[in-house]
This record gives structure tokens, sequence and C-alpha cells, in this order.
DNA sequence: GAAATGGGTTAACGAGCGCTAACCTGAGGG
DNA sequence: CCCTCAGGTTAGCGCTCGTTAACCCATTTC
């Protein structure tokens, strides 16, 4: 091995593959053997490097979901430290950083929701503590935007946002415009999505 | 058989089951054995009914986009023919449709954008075509509401509206408001995410 | 009343899966 | 110069799965 880096790649070489794999074909559709051919080496290799084809999945949704919560924390403490803009800038900020993940990793977005009940018990417990966790960091700093939105509809509303930026590995055709424009379009549209929200909350 | 109805009934019986099984866990997840324990007979009984399991998937998401699109033809025909409240009307019609599906329609919703890949060929190319089509119908109805977006944010654009409305399956937990109020905020969030998505594309 | 038919049963087959076992190899380290 | 060991290989086991085969039994039809 050369670098501490190079030794860390070939399990980072699969974790990609993998996560590419699952997310077109689902995590039964995929053998491990695909996985293998995927990076050069073979079917049984792969326990080498991980105890079985579950714990692949595992890593990946825990990876995603801390990874997600404490970029999201992360940001949060700077935007709101700097305090320019008031609270919209905080909120802006988090758009931005979940934009960035859902355009850059669509893969592990497309895996976040859609494979979670794969996974062992203890596994999707913890998984799913810190998607609640970074939900409710989401609904904090919604609230502090729009104080009349109650906490029941301001989860429901981030959830529903969510699902708006998770959108992007729909239309993955390369019809649609750049990426700089495709990341402004989805934020406006976050920002409307949660103010039309809190108007329609603060009538009823 | 008793009726034309009852004997269909059995047919419909054993899609409805297989929709939810594999809304849940995935159509490599589950086996032709717990379908049929699901309605009641089992294993190779359903093979009297199906030439196949993949068949059922397939009837499962033809049947869907289909009755999407029907049912978006058939609103903004009546919305368009009373010619009230302008073309917000219809994208509101069309809207109100949309959210009716995701929340009665749950496990169907979650399949169709989810085992997509299953699917054979000439299918997957039948169902991507009526879902073509039925974002089209949105994507006209949307820029007559704001014609200064042009086609290809307005697209996105819908598609985007499409995860947040079909967002409702991973709230299932039940501590949000009821289904009027999920409705009523839904709805006031696209309409905000796509007067917001106008107003960005209209600066640009 | 026999024949046909719709709708079900159980047994079993063949393929594919995740995973283990056993073996191999080439690069440091003493 | 041998030993260790990380990181591969192929063979194969056991299990599950989708599907077929063969059989059965009501109910309807002529």
């Amino acid at each position: 091995m050369a670098t501490r880096t190079d030794a860390s790649t070939r399990r980072e070489q699969i974790l990609k593959e993998a996560a590419r794999l699952f997310a077109e074909r689902g995590f039964h559709g995929v053998g491990v053997d695909e996985i293998g051919a995927a990076v050069g080496i073979s079917g049984p290799g792969l326990y080498r490097h991980f105890p079985g084809k579950d714990a692949m999945l595992a890593e990946l949704l825990v990876g995603i979901s801390g990874q997600l919560l404490t970029g999201g924390r992360r940001r949060v403490e700077e935007a709101g430290a700097v305090a320019e803009g008031g609270p919209g800038a905080v909120l802006d900020s988090l758009i931005e950083g979940h934009i960035d993940f859902a355009l850059d990793d669509r893969p592990l977005i497309t895996l976040h929701d859609r494979e979670l009940d794969r996974l062992r018990d203890s596994d999707r417990k913890l998984v799913r503590q810190l998607q609640r966790q970074y939900v409710e960091l989401w609904v904090e700093v919604v609230r502090d935007v729009h104080p009349r939105l109650a906490e029941p509809p301001a989860r429901a509303a981030v959830h529903a946002v969510f699902g708006l930026l998770n959108s992007t590995p729909h239309l993955s055709r390369p019809k649609l415009p750049g990426r700089a424009a495709t990341a402004a379009l989805l934020h406006a549209m976050a920002r409307g999505a949660f103010a039309s929200a809190a108007e329609a909350a603060a009538k009823a």
C-alpha cells in the first residue's frame, strides 16, 4: 500500500459501485458477483472487505444519514453564527446543502428512502433515529422562519420538501437545464412551498 | 360464480395484496407464496390468474399510469369546460386528483416510481409513455397558469411537485393531521412551489 | 349422467443466490 | 531465506425462489 488513503480506496470503491447498483436495480436485484465485477474482482473477494452484502447496505445508509445530519448541523451553526439575513439565511443554507447532496450523490439519495426496510433491526433503528434528528433540525429552522406554522404541519411540510428535492434522480435525462439552474429552481420551489404552507396554516 | 363482478374479485384481490407487499418489501423481496397466502390460496394457485409474477407487477404499473393519465385528462376537460376561475382552476383540479390518488392508493404510488425497472422492455416502454403523457399534460396546464415559465424548467418543476405530492407514503405514522388538512397543506405547497418556480425563472 | 372446465392442491425441478472452504500469490519483515 | 498475511482465486454447499407437472373436485353444460 502507498498511503492510508489508498488503503481505504478499495472499500470506498466497492461502496460506491454497490450504491449505484442498489439504486439501479434494488438491493435484492443485485448479486454479489455483480458488485465484485464492478470493481474488477469477482464474487467472494468482497468478503475480505465486508462481512456480508447486508453490511454494505447498512454502511451506506448509516453513512448517508450521518452525513446529512452532521452537515445540516454544521450549516445551522455557521449560518446562525454570522446572523446575517435572519433565520431565512439558515433555511437557505439547509436547502442548499440538501440540494448539493441530491444532485451530487443521486444513488445514495435514492437508496436512502427506498431500501431502509432491508436492514437488520438495530441498523434500521439507528438510521431512523438519524433521519428523525435531521427532520427535527429542519422543523426547528422552518418554524423559526414561519412562526405561525404549527409543529405537525411543519413536519409534514419538511417531508414534502424532501420529496421535492429528492426528485432529481427521476429526471436524469440530459434534457433539463444545467446544474446551477436546476439547483436554483429547486431552491426557489422549496422556499415557495414552505411559504405557502405557512400561509395556508395561518388561514385555517 | 355468482356475478361477473365477483368473478374479477379474486384477480383484483390478488393485485391489491401484491401491490401492498411489493410496496412494503420490494418486488424481489416478496415471494409468490406470500402473495398467495395473503389472499387465502397458496403458492402456485396464482398461476390460474396470472402467467407469472412479472405479469402482476406489469398490470399494476400499467394500470396506475393509465388511471392517472385518463383521470388527469378527464379533469382537464371538465375544469376547462366550465371555464370558471381561469387556468388556475384546471391546475387545482389536477393537483387535487393527484393528491387523492397519493393519499388513497399509497402502495401504488410507491410502486409507480420504485419498481419500474423490473418490467420487461415492452411493458416498461408502455408505462414510460403513459407517464410522459401525464407529465406533458401537467406541463401544458402549468405553462397556461405561468406563461413566463419555459418548457424545460416547467417539466423539471412538474417532476419536483410529483415528488412533493408522492411524499405521503413516507409519513404514514398516525401523528400527522387528518386527511383533509394534509390534502390542503400539500395542495397549497404545490401551488406555491409552481408560483416560485415561475417567479425565479422570470428573473433569470 | 357423462364431459368439460374453472380454480385449487402438493411435489418437485432447475436456476440463482449468499456465503464458506480451501487454496494461491506476491510483498514486507525478521 | 523463510514466515506472515493481505487480498485475491475457484469449487461448491445449502437454501430459496419462480415455475411446471400431475392430480383433484365442484359446478356447469349438453
